[in-house]
RNA sequence: UGCCCGAUAGUAUAAUGGUAGUACGACAGAUUUUGGUUCUGUUUGUCUUGGUUCGAAUCCAGGUCGGGCAACCA
C-alpha cells in the first residue's frame, strides 16, 4: 500500500507525462518502445540510462520493448558487438519482446526508396562527396540543387536497380530524398537516403551492395514494429522533420520521436569514439578495463545491476545538457552493497604485531559476523595467534590527537577479538618500524568484554599462520578533468596516471578461500571488493569496486 | 551570423498561475567493536529586463549565456 502510494508520489518526467496523456486521449491503448544500438562498440552507462529508460517505459506502462540492431553500415559492425550488447541488456535484468534488425528491413526499406522514386520524391545523384558537400551549403547560406535532380523517374528507377546489382563501385552514386536544398535545416536539404558499399554485412552477407542511411532506416523500422514512443538523444531534435516527412511520404504507421539529454558523468568520456581510442592505443587493458564506464567494465568492477538502475532512476529525465556527478553512482554502490557484501579482513601493507602475553603456538577460533546489516547473516570463523598483521598506516610513532589507532603505550581494539596495547616498536637499521611488540588484555574478549576499557580504534587484522596471501587492485578515476573533451587539446592528455594501483602482497583472512565470482565483500574498513577473472591458480586477485567514506583522509587533508 | 534546443542550490531533478521541495555532495552533531552504516540538524537556488495577472520558476516579448546542426556515421 505504501509502495503503491510512494510510487503515485512520485513526479513523471516528461516522456511519461506524454505516455500519460497519449493513453489518457486514446491514441495509444499500449505502448511499444525500442532500444536501437548500433553494433559497432560496447554499451556504455549512458547507454544504461536509455535501456532504463525505454524498458522502464514499457515496464511501467504494459508495454513492450523491441531491442533493435541499427546495423545499417556494414564496414564499422561485427557480431562480437552484438553479442555483448545482448549481454549487457540481460545482464541489467531487462528482457526483450523481441530481437530485431534494421537489416532485417533492407528488402522492404528498398521498397521505400522505389516508392519515393515514383512519387518524384528522390532521386539518384552522380556527384562527388566534395560535391555534394559544396553544393549543400552552410546553415546561413542555402544550397542549390544540381542537374541530377532533374532525371526522370524512369532513368531513377534503372539507375537503383543498377545500384543495387552491383553495376557500380562504391561512391559512383547514391539516392536522394528531393526535399528543400534550401532549408534553414540541414538535414532537409536532399539528404542521401542510399549509398553504395560493397562491404559484407554482418547477417545479410553479401546480399546488398546498397544500404540505407540511418534517417533511412531508423524511423521506417519504428514505424515497422508500431513503435509509439521513439525515444533518442538531443542531437537527433534535428532529424525529426525529416523523420517525419519520411513516414508522412510513404503512408506508414505514425511513430513518433522524442528527444531527452544523454547522460554525461565527469571524470571520465562517453563516446564510443574515445572508449575505443582508450583501448585500441592500450590506455586500458579492453572494454570491460574496471575503469572503464563500459557496462562490461562496471560489471567486472564490481557494480550490481540493481546499483546501475538505481543511478539511472536518480538522475532523471529532461532536455538540459548535464554531467552528473561520479559520487551519485558511487553513493547508488555503496548503498546496494553495504546492505548485502559479506564482510572480511584483510591487511594490503602489513606491519607484524606480536602479542607477547599470548601463548606461542596457540590458535583460538573467534567469530565475527557476515553482515552486521543483516541480522540473518550468521557468523564467520576468525583463527587468532600470537602473530598478527595490522595496517602499516594504522600505527603512527608520533600520533596526533585525532589519530584513533595504534601507537606507542595507546590501545585499541583488534576487530571481533581483544583490545590490545602498543609496548615496543622494533625498527630496522634504516629506521623503518617493522614490528610492534604488544599485549593483550584476555578479559577483553569480543563478546564477552569485562574489562571496562574503552578504545578510540578498532582495526582490522589477520593472524599471520592464516593468512592468504593475494593481489588487490585499486582504482581510482580514469581523467584528472571533469570534462576532458572539453579541455584545452587532446582528451588523452587528462589520463590520470595513477587510476590503477596493484598490491601484490595483501594478505586475507582465511574465510576468503572459498571465494566465488558473483560474491561482493567488504574489506573492513578498505572498501567493496568482487574477484577478478584475471584470478588463477596463483592466486585471488580482487577488484574494488569503490572505497568506504573516509571520514579520517577528510580530517587529514584540513 | 541562419535554424533548432535549453537555462531552478556545488551536481542533478520536482513544483504544470497559488508555501520553491527532494536526492547526492558539503558542513556540524549523536550513535557505533568498521573513522563504515544509521539518525538529527545546517548551508546554498528560480540567467536577465520588461509585460500580463490579485498572484509568475511557470504565460508573453526582448536580451544574455550554454549546447546542437553543414559524415556516402549512427
Amino acid at each position: 500500500m505504501s509502495e503503491i502510494k510512494k510510487e503515485e508520489e512520485k513526479s513523471l518526467n516528461f516522456i511519461e507525462e506524454i505516455i500519460e496523456a497519449d493513453l489518457a486521449s486514446g491514441k495509444h491503448k499500449s505502448i511499444i518502445t525500442r532500444f536501437p544500438p548500433e553494433p559497432n562498440g560496447y554499451l556504455h552507462i549512458g547507454h544504461a540510462k536509455s535501456i532504463c529508460l525505454n524498458f522502464g517505459l514499457a515496464n511501467k506502462y504494459g508495454g513492450k520493448t523491441n531491442l533493435r540492431f541499427d546495423d545499417t553500415n556494414p564496414v564499422t559492425e561485427d557480431t562480437e558487438y552484438v553479442d555483448s550488447i545482448k549481454e549487457d541488456v540481460q545482464w541489467l535484468g531487462f528482457e526483450w519482446a523481441n530481437e530485431f534488425y534494421a537489416s532485417d528491413y533492407f528488402d522492404q526499406l528498398y521498397t521505400f526508396a522505389v516508392k519515393l522514386i515514383e512519387k518524384g520524391l528522390a532521386y539518384v545523384d552522380d556527384s562527388t562527396p566534395d560535391e555534394i558537400a559544396q553544393q549543400k551549403g552552410t546553415p546561413t547560406t542555402p544550397g542549390v540543387r544540381n542537374e541530377y535532380a532533374g532525371r526522370s523517374v524512369e532513368e531513377n528507377l534503372k539507375l537503383f536497380e543498377e545500384m543495387r546489382d552491383g553495376k557500380y563501385p562504391d561512391g559512383a552514386k547514391v539516392v536522394r530524398a528531393k526535399i528543400d536544398m534550401t532549408s534553414p535545416n540541414m538535414h532537409m536539404r536532399d539528404p542521401i537516403i542510399y549509398r553504395i558499399k560493397h562491404a559484407h554485412h554482418h547477417r545479410t552477407g553479401d546480399k546488398w551492395c546498397v544500404y540505407p542511411m540511418y534517417d533511412f532506416a531508423h524511423g521506417q523500422s519504428d514505424s515497422i514494429e508500431n513503435i509509439t514512443h521513439s525515444v533518442c538523444t538531443l542531437e537527433f531534435i534535428p532529424h525529426r522533420p525529416l523523420y517525419n516527412w519520411f513516414i508522412e511520404q510513404l503512408e506508414i504507421y505514425p511513430s513518433h520521436q522524442y528527444e531527452f539529454a544523454r547522460l554525461n558523468l565527469n571524470y571520465t568520456v562517453m563516446s564510443k569514439r574515445k572508449l575505443l581510442q582508450l583501448v585500441n592505443e592500450k590506455h586500458v587493458s579492453g572494454w570491460d578495463d574496471p575503469r572503464m564506464p563500459t557496462i562490461s567494465g562496471l560489471r567486472r568492477r564490481g557494480y550490481t545491476p540493481a546499483s546501475i538502475r538505481d543511478f539511472c532512476d536518480r538522475i532523471g529525465i529532461a532536455k538540459r545538457e548535464n554531467i552528473i556527478d561520479v559520487s551519485l553512482l558511487e553513493f547508488c554502490i555503496r548503498e546496494d552493497l553495504n546492505k548485502t557484501a559479506l564482510r572480511r579482513m584483510v591487511v594490503f601493507d602489513p606491519l607484524k604485531v606480536t602479542i607477547t602475553n599470548y601463548p606461542e603456538g596457540e590458535v583460538e577460533v573467534l567469530h565475527s559476523e557476515n553482515n552486521p546489516e543483516d541480522p540473518n547473516g550468521g557468523v564467520r570463523e576468525v583463527p587468532f595467534t600470537r602473530e598478527l598483521y595490522i595496517e602499516q598506516e594504522d600505527f603512527m610513532e608520533e600520533a596526533p590527537k585525532k589519530f584513533f589507532r595504534l601507537a606507542p603505550g595507546k590501545m585499541v581494539r583488534l576487530k571481533s577479538a581483544y583490545i590490545i596495547q602498543c609496548n615496543e616498536v622494533v625498527k630496522d637499521e634504516t629506521g623503518k618500524v617493522t614490528e610492534l611488540k604488544c599485549t593483550y588484555i584476555p578479559e577483553s574478549k569480543s563478546g564477552s568484554d569485562t574489562s571496562g576499557l574503552k578504545v578510540q580504534g578498532t582495526l582490522h587484522w589477520v593472524s599471520i599462520p592464516h593468512a592468504i596471501n593475494c593481489e588487490v587492485r585499486l582504482y581510482d578515476r580514469l581523467f584528472n578533468a571533469e570534462d576532458p573533451q572539453s579541455e584545452e587539446g587532446d582528451f588523452k592528455d587528462y589520463i590520470n596516471k595513477d587510476s590503477l594501483h596493484v598490491i601484490k602482497g595483501a594478505y586475507a583472512e582465511p574465510a576468503l578461500k572459498n571465494t566465488t565470482f558473483d560474491e561482493r565483500y567488504q574489506f573492513l574498513r578498505k572498501g567493496y571488493f568482487t574477484l577478478d577473472k584475471d584470478t588463477s591458480a596463483e592466486g585471488m586477485i580482487f577488484n574494488r569496486t569503490v572505497t568506504l567514506k573516509d571520514a579520517w583522509a577528510k580530517e587529514q587533508k584540513k
